[in-house]
DNA sequence: CAATAGTCTATTAATTAAGTAGACTTAATT
DNA sequence: AATTAAGTCTACTTAATTAATAGACTATTG
């Protein structure tokens, strides 16, 4: 399961990503419509900037926008800035890795298991984008590029 | 990324797999091959005990052991007995269920975006069972029944 | 009955998540 | 220049969850 703050920050994409062109988005508006508490949304938008995903505007007329297309940045890139690990366990991460106590990976039954979810979660993590996060009235068509369900 | 709780877990399971049919195993011998603290690992044995998938024997020549083969079970069903959800998002879980806040999920991208996820990862845990967790001497071919990597 | 091994209750430690407060800086507008 | 709107930064606090430990108790075997 995500962590909330990772939750908040995809929430928070998603509706950046519906604004992108038009300019600075209040802090605010976005704590309001995403209902994420306004001072911990701060600290993620920030932590966001300072990864070079966002960008921001201060004073009047101020707020945050995306500095790319939102088909230019992958969920798995975006959680990873903010979540760390996708993966199921540190012994298969690939941002993240950790060895575990004794194991041996070359036999690890469990260790494979885990590879073969990471690569079904990768298979779409770094596909869609944050397009995929606009909300979309009821009816009109899903967008899933390159991706059949 | 799973609880340590839920890693061990998945270790001690994998190392019962392994003995399936040869009677009871230490609690100890888990935790000293396995690198599981002891106590910990007892408490996650007796969970396991009490949801049915192990069952012990006291006194001496006692232990825990699969109650049924290593393929009657699979991974998903393993994890969400002692771990909880394996969805990213409370929203798309199946077993733990919790709406957004004020989202309307017929609309909303993120909700469409993480239950493609959910799906890709219960694909390949819900085909894939115990027998996959048992550790493989080197260059012996990988386990992975009705599935094609 | 002695030794072994799982069971149960309780507690503690550690870590991370979540949220709050308030002063500071920058920029636009009047 | 003054005012106001808005992001930035530092520090703290609380809550929740996870991880780990201690020790007494019970059942089983030989």
């Amino acid at each position: 399961m995500l962590s909330k703050k990772t939750q908040y920050a995809l929430k928070a994409l998603g509706f950046l990503a519906g604004k992108y062109g038009e300019g600075p988005v209040l802090i605010s508006d976005i704590s309001i419509i995403k209902k994420i508490p306004i001072k911990f949304l701060e600290t993620i938008l920030l932590e966001l900037k300072q990864a070079g995903i966002l960008d921001s505007k201060k004073g009047k007329g101020g707020g945050y926008y995306l500095i790319d297309s939102p088909h230019k940045t992958t969920l798995a890139q975006a959680i990873r800035l903010v979540g760390g690990p996708i993966a199921l366990m540190p012994c298969v991460s690939l941002n993240f890795y950790e060895k575990c106590a004794d194991c041996d990976e070359a036999t690890c039954g469990l260790n494979k298991a885990m590879l073969l979810t990471r690569d079904a979660t990768l298979r779409i993590l770094e596909k869609q984008t944050l397009a995929v996060l606009i909300d979309r009235p009821e009816g009109s068509p899903p967008y899933y590029p390159d991706f059949s369900i």
